[in-house]
RNA sequence: UCCGGCGUAGCGCAGUGGUAGCGCAGUUGGCUGUUAACCAAUUGGUCGCAGGUUCGAAUCCUGCCGCCGGAGCCA
C-alpha cells in the first residue's frame, strides 16, 4: 500500500478509510487500557500524525512499547476521527511496521528540551525538530516563490559560475581555488606562486557575486536574475553572516534607479504573502515559540507602501531628530544600523527605499548622478532587521566608468568583457542583490542566520 | 578582527575557598483515551584543557581552546 503524506491525511475529511502512513516517532504514550499512542511526524507538515497502536498487535510487547523518539515506523490502518480532544484524526494501526529502532540512551533529540546552540553540533538531525522542519518549508516556499515571482514577469533565469577569475572589486575576502600543493608550490624566478601551472592556468577563487555576469546577460536577453551560492571569506563572526550564503541578484536592462526600486518593492510584498498564503501554520508556530509578533510583522508589510527617500533627506531627518545616536550622522558618511533601523521603525514606520548615496561610500560601476556627489544606488530598508536588499543603477557610460575605476585603483585593462558592453550597444540597466538567508530570518524570525540554512559554513564551521 | 559573557551529569542549569546539587531525559514500578501526561523510586559527573596560588580550588590568578551576544564589514 502506497503512503500517504501526514500532511494530506490531517487535512482529508475523509473517515474510516484505509490508509498507510510513514514517520518518525516523537512521542510514545502508554494506556493501561492495552494500547499505546505512537505521535509520528514527517516532515510534510508542522503537525504530528497520532497513532493508536492496539495491544493486540502481534508486536505489541516485543516492539512497540520499545519505540521511542527517532524510531521510524510504516503503519497502515483505518483514518478515524479522534476520541480524544487534541486532534481531530488519528490512525488506527492494523499493522505497525518499525523500520528502524532509536536507542534512547543515545539519541539527543528526546522530549527535553534542547537549544539551537546544542543543534547546531546536530546538523544532521535537526531537521526532525518542530524549528528546523518548520524552517526547511518556509525557506522551501521562498525558494520556489522567488523563481515564480520572476518567471511570471518574463525574467530569465541564469546560471552564474561558482568559480571565477574576476575579483569583483572586493566585495569581500575570496576562497582561493587551486589544485596546487600547498606545501610545495611552484614558482616563479622571482619566488612568486606559479599560477600558469594551476589548473586554470590562473588565479581563481569562488564568486563573491553573480552580478558582473548577470549584467552580461541582461544586456543581451533584457530581464534576467541569478539565484545561487555565493562566498566570503570574511572573518565576520555574527548571527547576519555566512561564509557560504545564496544570493539573488535581478538585472533589468532599459531601466533605472526608479525602475529598480519599485522591482524590489514587488518582489518582497509578493515573497510576504506567499509564505503567510502557504505556511501558516509554520508562522503560527514561529510567532508562538520563536519570536512573538513575526507573524502580524509580516502581515502588515505585506500591504504596506514602501518609504522613499534620498540619502540627503535621510540624513537631514537623522541630525533633526534630536535622537542620541550612538555616531551622530553627518552627510557623507556610512550610515549605522541603528540609523537604519531609526527611519524604517520610527521615522516612516515600515519599510523603506533609501536611494542617491554619496560616491565616495559606494562601489565604482554604479551610475553617477548629475550632481556630481551622488550615485544611483539603493538600499531597502526592513524594521528591526535593517539592510535587506543594496542595489543600483549600473554606469553604462565608457567614459565615466573607466574614470570610476581608475578612482577606485582598478585596472581598466582588467574588466574589458565588462568595458566591452559599455562599447558595444550600451544600455542603462539596473539590478539588485537580496541575501536569501536574511529573507529567511526575516519571515521565520529565526535569531542566528545558521539556523536557516540546512549546513550552515563559518569561520572555524564546516 | 575588537568588546562582553559563558564552558559543572545525555540536555538545561544552580553552586564564588571546606564532603558536587536541582530539573528534564533514561531505567524500574504505579496510574491514565493519553497528548509538554502524571506519581514514586533510581542510574549517571577527571566541574573545557594546561599551569599557578593555597593546608585545601568547580570557586582565585595566568595562558590556551571552544561557544554565544554585540560591534565592524556586508547580503
Amino acid at each position: 500500500m502506497k503512503r500517504t503524506r501526514i500532511k494530506e491525511l490531517l487535512g482529508t475529511e475523509r473517515r474510516g478509510v484505509q490508509v498507510a502512513a510513514g514517520g518518525w516517532v516523537r512521542t510514545r504514550r502508554d494506556s493501561k487500557g492495552g494500547f499505546s499512542f505512537v505521535e509520528i511526524n514527517d516532515g510534510s507538515c508542522l503537525a504530528n500524525l497520532q497513532v493508536i497502536a492496539p495491544g493486540t498487535l502481534p508486536n505489541y510487547e516485543a516492539e512497540i512499547l520499545k519505540l521511542h523518539p527517532g524510531a521510524s515506523v510504516l503503519v497502515e490502518g483505518l483514518l478515524e476521527a479522534s476520541e480524544g480532544g487534541g486532534q481531530t484524526v488519528e490512525l488506527k494501526a492494523g499493522t505497525v511496521k518499525v523500520l528502524g529502532f532509536s536507542p534512547p540512551v543515545d539519541y539527543p533529540l528526546g522530549k527535553q528540551k534542547i537549544n539551537f546552540e546544542r543543534l547546531r553540533e546536530l546538523l544532521h538531525l535537526r531537521a526532525r525538530t518542530n524549528s528546523f522542519g518548520a524552517v526547511a518549508r518556509v525557506r522551501h516556499t521562498l525558494a520556489h516563490e522567488v523563481h515564480r515571482f520572476f518567471h511570471d514577469r518574463g525574467f530569465l533565469y541564469v546560471h552564474t559560475p561558482i568559480i571565477t577569475s574576476s575579483d569583483c572589486e572586493g566585495a569581500g575576502a575570496m576562497f582561493q581555488v587551486t589544485t596546487l600543493d600547498p606545501h610545495a608550490p611552484p614558482r616563479c624566478a622571482d619566488g612568486t606562486v606559479d599560477y600558469d601551472q594551476d589548473f586554470f592556468g590562473r588565479r581563481t577563487a569562488l564568486t563573491v557575486s553573480g552580478q558582473l555576469e548577470g549584467e552580461t546577460y541582461a544586456c543581451a536577453m533584457g530581464d534576467i536574475y541569478t539565484f545561487g551560492p555565493t562566498f566570503r571569506a570574511e572573518n565576520s563572526n555574527t548571527r547576519r553572516h555566512l561564509s557560504e550564503f545564496w544570493m539573488i541578484e535581478p538585472e533589468m536592462a532599459f531601466a533605472d534607479l526608479d525602475d529598480d526600486a519599485e522591482l524590489a518593492e514587488d518582489f518582497l510584498r509578493h515573497l510576504f504573502k506567499a509564505v503567510l498564503q502557504h505556511c501558516g501554520a509554520d508562522l503560527r508556530f514561529f510567532d508562538q515559540r520563536i519570536l512573538p509578533g513575526v507573524l502580524a510583522r509580516l502581515e502588515r508589510l505585506a500591504e504596506a507602501p514602501f518609504g522613499r527617500v534620498t540619502y540627503t533627506e535621510a540624513i537631514k531627518l537623522l541630525e533633526a531628530s534630536g535622537k542620541a545616536f550612538e555616531f551622530a550622522p553627518f552627510w557623507g558618511m556610512d550610515m549605522q544600523s541603528e540609523h537604519e533601523r531609526y527611519l524604517a521603525e520610527e521615522v516612516f514606520k515600515g519599510p523603506v527605499v533609501v536611494t542617491d548615496y554619496p560616491e565616495a561610500i559606494k562601489a565604482f560601476y554604479m551610475r553617477r548622478n548629475d550632481d556630481g556627489k551622488t550615485v544611483a544606488a539603493m538600499d531597502v530598508l526592513l524594521p528591526e532587521v535593517g539592510e535587506i536588499i543594496g542595489g543600483s543603477q549600473r554606469e553604462e557610460r565608457l567614459d565615466v566608468l573607466e574614470a570610476a575605476m581608475r578612482e577606485s585603483g582598478l585596472n581598466p585593462n582588467d574588466y574589458g568583457p565588462y568595458l566591452d558592453l559599455r562599447r558595444y550597444g550600451s544600455v542603462p540597466h539596473a539590478g539588485f542583490g537580496l541575501g536569501f538567508e536574511r529573507l529567511v530570518q526575516f519571515c521565520t524570525g529565526m535569531h542566528n542566520i545558521r539556523d536557516v540554512i540546512p549546513y550552515p559554513r563559518a569561520p572555524r564551521l564546516c
